[in-house]
RNA sequence: GCAGGUAUGGCGGAAUUGGUAGACGCACUAGACUUAGGAUCUAGCGGAGAAAUCCAUGGGGGUUCAAGUCCCUUUACCUGCACCA
């Protein structure tokens, strides 16, 4: 058999008969199934690609042949980057590179087989699309949730760009080797924070892996504390610092202040001010998480000014360090070096007074400690417990005037801007007069101007920066001239909604319409790989809580259940790169094996939430088992139903393969489905019934061959069939084997009727050769029958 | 550093609520058929042992009649950490 010519036969015979576009508004029961739309790359389809595919093509496959109206859609995430630096290199448009790309993922993808619905596909880059996205952006801005600020970004003054801290790790720019610099940049940001305990409590409406959930949970990272305001010894100003636990305010013995907190240059004294400059310049080499790295030598500057500690009006230093992060809380700490490990380090390499106010459980206990002990040193917490001190501590605060009870989260704003051309643009107009003014949304979308050339601009800016005919316009409030944005948005702002678009992919007049959201309801099973289970999943669902507050979108979580795959690995278990050599490119073995074999192997490869190494010979094994099926076909004999010695195994299989369809348990799907094929190759023959239903049930992991084969033995398409129904009680034998156990040791098996009396297990069990032998010269004390599973006699 | 995850034969992995550890496949060994074999079929395949049996699910401890599964502790590896997508 040619399973080329098979294949492409069967998918023609699906792009003829529209068998996978989905109707919107169908009587039948909708099922929404989304894979992750893939960043169409020059290297084209990747195998971990093809595993989450195949698996969400196989339960899609199953669910319409269950009489569901299964929305499979697939589309491009086609802005970013890579398109941009190919596009520079090559002195191209990012739009024809991106063209070709998709072209060569697109024929990938069908000769794999996949059921995706064509007629719905988009690009995140057609005007069509990203028009819908920058009208979402002024929604965003009219709602007041988008505004500018000034943050500190990666910068390398050579190759004068932005870097991600990815390309910026060690402090040094991965493109050319120079130092990065931290460089503050006025940027677009969305105020996700406001929405952090929404997304928190919407995950209860989510049926979320619990991993992802909690991945979820830790990225928001809400924290219950105190805001404790420190006066300034001096100064007629105050600094607010952020702890959860305020009970250990008496331990307080010096405050550390990020260096880039705004107070630092005003209070650090003249005697220290040079120290205090260059420790700054130190710090703006270094990223957030090298920072923090607590088996670092702690470093720090003293500023040379006090703070007065609230609870007891003394004087303590403050100082400053880079394990202080202005991004999180207020960017500056009360340190209690008793009991916090960070600043225990930090008081010990300064010499700072360090002072318990935790009495330990056990004398041993060394400093620093922060259990749940009683208090001491601490005038009215003294003799009290961690909450009971936090809540005295917490309404003394407020009723003193020194604070305020505070939730903080770890979430902070999105930063919505990018200085790249890549990207939708932001619709958004700087006015002279008027400063900034959106877009009338009647003049969207804003599109990006169509060079093929064009250059990083001087001052970090993005390239659009240069093309002046697009930057110069007028204002659209008061007509004079203007200037317009010229960041973009980031990578994620296309993959923040697209699934809404899946649901309406063509309308002219709206993003979506409400009337097929309605219908759709909201993501049945989406899948994606693990990386992308944090941040991604967090942002589509603040966008789409947003559209939903604005009363755009029906519900406020529109996706129900997501899971994540692991990864493929090369044969040596690393990580495929082109640089290892250990890439294995899915044409390749399509070629050499046919789309069904590798499929199948891409299921059987192991757990699919873990990563799994690639391995041909296994790859061989499964086409192996394809043979064997093709040759299942000569023991047809003629003859109807199911034969009676395969019955409890034909409705066992179907109960399970239906099962681990819809847990990701794919590797025993086709497990059962060789044990099955196995079972028919061990009889003298087989009828067309039980051949047909082998071919079934392996339909929506290799559904050429099986279309091929069950079209020889005379039956209709599969893809125009149903899903075969197993009766429950054909599932149980009726006899059943158990294990005998002496004192918890198996010494021998039993075989008896399903359900049978304890009493006659017992005798069985104490009836059995080895059984016995093992308990001569023993008194049995007593018998423990678990019904259908096991005996074990305890004696002595 | 913070957060999450994982650990079972030579390999990938199975194993309802704790109840016969190693399903299924790969690799390997022996044999059959064959001009040939990356084909097919038969048998074997965690370790020790002639056998009875003992040992074995990263290491150590515990709970239980019974632990891969539950609890404590420890080690190693993988992933994410906000401008890669």
């Amino acid at each position: 058999m040619n399973f080329n010519s098979i294949e492409k036969k069967w998918q023609e015979y699906w792009e003829n008969h529209k068998t996978f576009e989905a109707k919107t508004n169908d009587e039948k029961k909708p099922y929404y199934i989304l894979v992750e739309f893939p960043y169409p790359s020059g290297a084209g389809l990747h195998v971990g690609h093809v595993r989450s595919y195949t698996a969400q093509d196989a339960i899609a496959r199953m669910k319409r042949l269950q009489g569901f109206n299964v929305l499979f859609p697939m589309g491009w995430d086609a802005f970013g980057a890579p398109a941009e630096q190919y596009a520079i290199k090559n002195h191209i448009h990012p739009k024809d590179a991106v063209k070709e790309n998709i072209k060569t993922f697109k024929g990938q993808m069908k000769n794999l087989g996949f059921s995706f619905d064509w007629a719905r596909e988009f690009s995140t880059t057609d005007p069509d699309y990203y028009k819908w996205t920058q009208w979402q952006f002024l929604q965003f801005y009219k709602h007041g949730m988008a505004y500018k600020d000034t943050i500190p970004v990666n910068w390398c003054p050579n190759c004068k760009t932005v870097l991600s801290n990815e390309d910026a790790a060690g402090g040094v720019c991965e493109r050319c080797g120079n130092g990065v610099i931290q460089k503050e940049k006025s940027q677009w940001m969305l105020k996700m924070s406001d929405y952090a305990e929404d997304l928190l409590k919407g995950l209860d409406d989510t049926n979320f892996a619990d991993r992802v959930k909690l991945g979820q949970i830790n990225w928001i990272g809400k924290s219950v504390g105190a805001h404790i305001n420190f006066k300034i010894v001096g100064y007629d100003k105050e600094f607010t610092v952020f702890t959860t636990r305020p009970d250990t305010l008496f331990g307080a013995t010096y405050c550390v202040l990020a260096p880039e907190h705004v107070y630092v240059d005003e209070i650090t004294t003249k005697d220290k001010k040079e120290e205090v400059i260059d420790y700054k310049k130190a710090c703006s080499s270094k990223n957030d998480m090298e920072r923090t790295e607590l088996n670092k030598e702690k470093t720090g500057v003293f500023t040379g000014a006090y703070a007065i500690n609230p609870a007891n009006g003394k004087q303590i230093p403050i100082w400053i360090s880079d394990y202080v992060l202005s991004s999180y809380g207020t960017g500056a700490i009360m340190a209690v070096p008793a009991h916090d490990e960070r600043d225990f380090e930090f008081a010990k390499k300064f010499n700072l007074d360090i002072i318990p106010v935790l009495s330990s459980k056990t004398e041993q206990e060394e400093l620093p400690y922060i259990k749940d002990g009683i208090h001491i040193n601490s005038e009215f917490l003294n003799g009290l417990n961690k909450e009971d001190a936090i809540k005295t501590m917490t309404s003394w605060l407020i009723e003193h005037n020194f604070g305020e009870k505070k939730v903080n989260y770890k979430m902070r704003d999105w930063i919505f801007s990018r200085q790249r051309f890549w990207g939708e643009p932001i619709p958004m107009i700087d006015c002279p007069k008027c400063g900034w003014v959106p877009m009338k949304e009647e003049d969207l979308p804003l599109l990006l101007p169509d060079v093929a050339e064009y250059e990083l601009t001087e001052n970090g800016e993005s390239p659009l920066a240069n093309i002046t005919d697009w930057v110069n316009t007028t204002c659209p409030h008061c007509g004079g001239r203007a200037k317009r944005e010229t960041d973009t948005m980031p990578n994620w702002a296309g993959s923040s909604w697209y699934f809404l678009r899946f649901m309406d992919p063509h309308n002219k007049k709206e993003f979506t319409s409400m009337d097929a959201m309605k219908y759709w309801k909201q993501v049945d099973w989406y899948n994606g790989g693990m990386e992308h289970t944090a941040r991604h999943l967090l942002y589509a669902r603040f966008w789409v809580q947003f559209l939903y507050n604005i009363g755009l979108v029906p519900n406020k979580e529109m996706i129900w259940t997501r899971v994540s795959h692991g990864m493929i690995l090369g044969s040596n278990g690393e990580k495929m790169s082109k640089s290892k050599g250990n890439v294995i490119n899915p044409d390749d073995i399509v070629n050499e094996f046919g789309a069904d074999t590798l499929r199948i192997y891409e299921m059987f490869i192991g757990d699919y939430e873990h990563d799994a190494p690639w391995s041909t010979d296994s790859l061989r094994g499964c086409k192996r088992f394809i043979e064997k099926v093709i040759r299942l076909k000569e023991k047809i004999k003629e003859g109807n139903g199911y034969q009676k010695q395969h019955e409890s195994l034909i409705h066992k299989s179907i109960k399970k393969i239906s099962n681990d369809l819809t847990t990701m348990a794919y590797n025993t799907v086709i497990s059962t489905l060789m044990i099955l094929a196995n079972a028919y190759d061990d009889s003298e023959y087989i009828t067309k019934d039980e051949y047909n239903l082998l071919l079934t049930l392996l339909n929506p992991i290799a559904p050429h061959i099986t279309e091929e084969l069950n079209e020889l033995i005379g039956f209709k398409p599969i893809c125009e069939s149903s899903w075969p129904k197993y009766e429950e009680e054909k599932t149980v034998d009726k006899e059943i084997t158990i294990a005998v156990q002496v004192n918890g040791k198996l010494r021998g098996t039993i075989t008896i009727n399903k359900d049978e009396k304890e009493e006659i297990v017992k005798e069985k069990a104490q009836e059995e050769e080895n059984v016995k032998r093992h308990l001569a010269n023993l008194n049995i004390i007593k018998i423990i029958v678990v019904p259908n599973k096991i005996v074990n006699i305890i004696a002595k």
